[in-house]
DNA sequence: GCCACTTACATACGTGGCGTATGTCGAGAC
DNA sequence: GTCTCGACATACGCCACGTATGTAAGTGGC
């Protein structure tokens, strides 16, 4: 009569994973208690480290689900889009507006860095950065853009657009800071198609 | 006949944030033992708590020396080039190099982020960020450099050199990824500067 | 030159959080 | 119906941080 028992396990680990996100997105990983937000889920620190080995392993399924939630939403925005150069713009847009939510941005920009190292070397969760290259390379073939190094390129410019989203983010004045980085970071953009004369 | 009282407090500070600034720097913020590493300098925790507070404002303390230190040599860089633009290419170059100096990269870029918040709001640590603004700003009035929002650029390509840095950290061959990194940032800075044409 | 007071540390203690070892209960195999 | 195994709970030890308290040395006033 219960459920099938493959369900129950998979809805333990997604409550002891949205309880974790929660917690760690809004008081961050380190002062998060496990104790604490199990108990939340109404579990028990038991059941976490029967599924997740430590805290560490806990925080890559965090992240590994927010990765792809993220990556999921930059597709949305470049299939919308009514040109390659157009969906490159808006994916590295929306990149940096994600990253202004709170929780994206404690988790994956800054607790998860501190806590498994740099997000290029994640094996199971750097998909949008995947996607931002796949666009930068569609581009270079479709002649778009000037020739450069793809993997490089799309690494510097993800890096510049996390740094752009952690300026906005503690900013005095978000509001006006995010016109100003998202302009500056069009205008770097800009330099990178082939000139029309 | 004992030594100036001043200077002995000076001594202990500095013993402190050197024992600090190495454990820091090789085990991490998050698993460095106080006790321990006051211990290695010959003192306790006491002292530490006496002079810096808490933990975070021991770490806040060794983020200012090493900024200071940083800042110096990105200036020392920029001095000797022979253009004002070469400087600039330089200094960014020495940038990324600096973050991949184990010591800078771990608590600069990783742990002070995660435990301080994001650099460019620390108060008294961002003396490396004002030097490569600074350049930015000569070379747009010199008008070596198309013209672009000094502020918003000057963070992105920050950004986007720590991450050049972070990645050629990380690599199995950092030889060739610096080479592949430092070649995408200077084709990028390139892309700055106001066409010959 | 003595005394009150402050300052720079050391020592002792409580608390809390992580990880692990052990226990228990229910589900499926046969 | 028993047996086994896996999903979780419980109990325990350890370590690290922060704080409260102690102490000895230095400093200023008279």
């Amino acid at each position: 009569m219960s459920k099938p028992r493959l369900e129950m396990i998979a809805e333990t680990r997604a409550k002891l994973i949205a309880a974790a996100r929660h917690a760690f997105g809004t008081v961050g990983y380190a002062e998060s208690s496990m104790d604490d937000f199990t108990a939340g889920a109404g579990l028990t620190r038991g059941a976490l480290y029967h599924h997740f080995g430590d805290k560490k392993g806990l925080l890559q399924a965090v992240i590994q689900e927010l990765d792809a939630e993220m990556t999921a939403r930059l597709n949305k925005v470049s299939a919308k889009a009514p040109s390659l150069w157009q969906g490159f713009v808006d994916e590295y847009t929306a990149y940096i507006e994600m990253a202004l939510e709170p929780e994206i941005q404690r988790i994956v920009f800054r607790d998860g860095p501190a806590v498994l190292g740099d997000m290029s070397q994640w094996p199971n969760a750097n998909g949008c950065i995947a996607a931002l290259r796949k666009s930068l390379a569609e581009l270079k073939a479709d002649g778009t853009i000037i020739d450069v190094d793809e993997e490089a390129t799309a690494r510097l410019l993800n890096g510049a657009s996390i740094h752009a989203a952690m300026w906005i983010a503690n900013s005095d004045d978000p509001q006006s800071t995010s016109i100003q980085a998202v302009g500056g970071f069009r205008a770097l953009l800009e330099q990178l198609r082939v000139r029309a004369n």
